[in-house]
DNA sequence: CTCGTTTTCGACAGCGTGTCAACTTTTCTG
DNA sequence: CAGAAAAGTTGACACGCTGTCGAAAACGAG
């Protein structure tokens, strides 16, 4: 009766808990496969053992399940933000953050893509993403304001404009991490590590 | 009889004509009044003036109106790449070039909003974003691979990526542009010719 | 006026979504 | 272990949007 909300069952792994595995993993599957678009609830709901209609037992749209998907890397990705806790351009903690969240990228690439047409049409992920990057973008303003208070970060672009910035360059690389060997994954945090540096500290 | 392509008609703005433009003028108003999706082809028709039927006579898809509206603007742009066309890092002509482009994103925000959600369910409209997007970020790379032969832009990272790099944080700061003022507008110019400065010429 | 072209439209078929009430299965409780 | 309550499942239905077709209406030259 209460569908599709977290609080639902109360012990051991039901059958429902299963099934909303299944459906969670049909997804991550499918949506690696072919467009967030082209996939129907049908399709997810057959993959993962149901009906169309039982389907709407466990989410809500077909939205409701990639935002629960991203929500769970985003989670992971939360705590390896080394450089944002720190002080000053310390390029090796800068190199760690982001070396952990391209391999998070990369290894999430087929789920991680669907975010941006989603969110045409899904306001709650479209909420959630905007959740998330507002929560990033003001951990990294705050630690380049406190650089800039400090004298080693220059001051002629305003913290938060360099947030953006930072997480304009890093997103557009990482949509191209699909199927990047290790090698290229070192050389794009490479890259974005030698910019960031470049943006905040001048070179 | 062949139907929705270019050359299709001869002579004159016959009646068709005039119905075309109207239905792009239609699109350029609610595209910006709601979003891309939440417009069907029958909002598109009837404002037009015609059924939704008839509107298939004129485009093959909804998709194929929004991309009529974008190449206009994108031809309007082409031509003024003074930046791309110069040698060295000329700070007056970057940010000549950049304010051009700022303006006309400006004005026609609400149409340029539509393009990222657009894509995903437009062929039409991918294959074409992604063509202007290649096109730019080459000439852009080049440019850059010059100034990096003569010594004047920095070499650690790679032309094509320094492009790539531009082009991300120009496009996430246009976004925001919908109801900039002037002074918001050059604040946005000054940024991004900043930080091109030093991500290109170290400063 | 008249014939061929251009333009318009209603009818139809298809697909995906979301809701509902009825039904079956599982789980808890006395 | 019975019997009720909760969890889970389903087919039928209504809806909205898309795209096609063929017939009809408006148009324009000869």
């Amino acid at each position: 009766m209460t569908q599709a909300t977290s609080t639902r069952r109360r012990s051991g792994p039901s059958k429902g808990d299963l099934r909303e595995a299944a459906i969670l993993d049909a997804a991550r599957r499918l949506f690696g496969e072919q467009p967030y678009e082209s996939v129907s609830i049908d399709d997810l709901a057959r993959a993962a053992g149901l009906s169309r209609t039982g389907f709407y037992f466990y989410f809500r749209t077909k939205g409701a399940v990639l935002t629960a998907l991203m929500s769970r890397y985003w989670e992971t990705l939360g705590a390896s933000h080394v450089w944002f806790d720190s002080d000053g351009p310390s390029r090796e903690l800068l190199r760690e953050q982001l070396r952990s969240s391209a391999y998070l990228w990369r290894e999430h690439a087929g789920v991680m893509k669907c975010a941006p047409t989603a969110v045409a049409t899904s306001s709650e992920l479209r909420d959630f993403m905007t959740r998330v990057k507002s929560r990033q973008d003001e951990r990294a303003s705050d630690k380049i304001s406190r650089d800039q208070r400090d004298g080693t970060a220059t001051t002629s672009i305003a913290a938060p404009r360099l947030a953006e910035m930072i997480s304009a360059i890093r997103d557009a690389r990482y949509t191209q991490l699909a199927n990047a060997s290790d090698a290229d994954l070192e050389a794009a945090v490479e890259d974005i590590a030698e910019a960031i540096q470049r943006l905040v500290y001048g070179g």
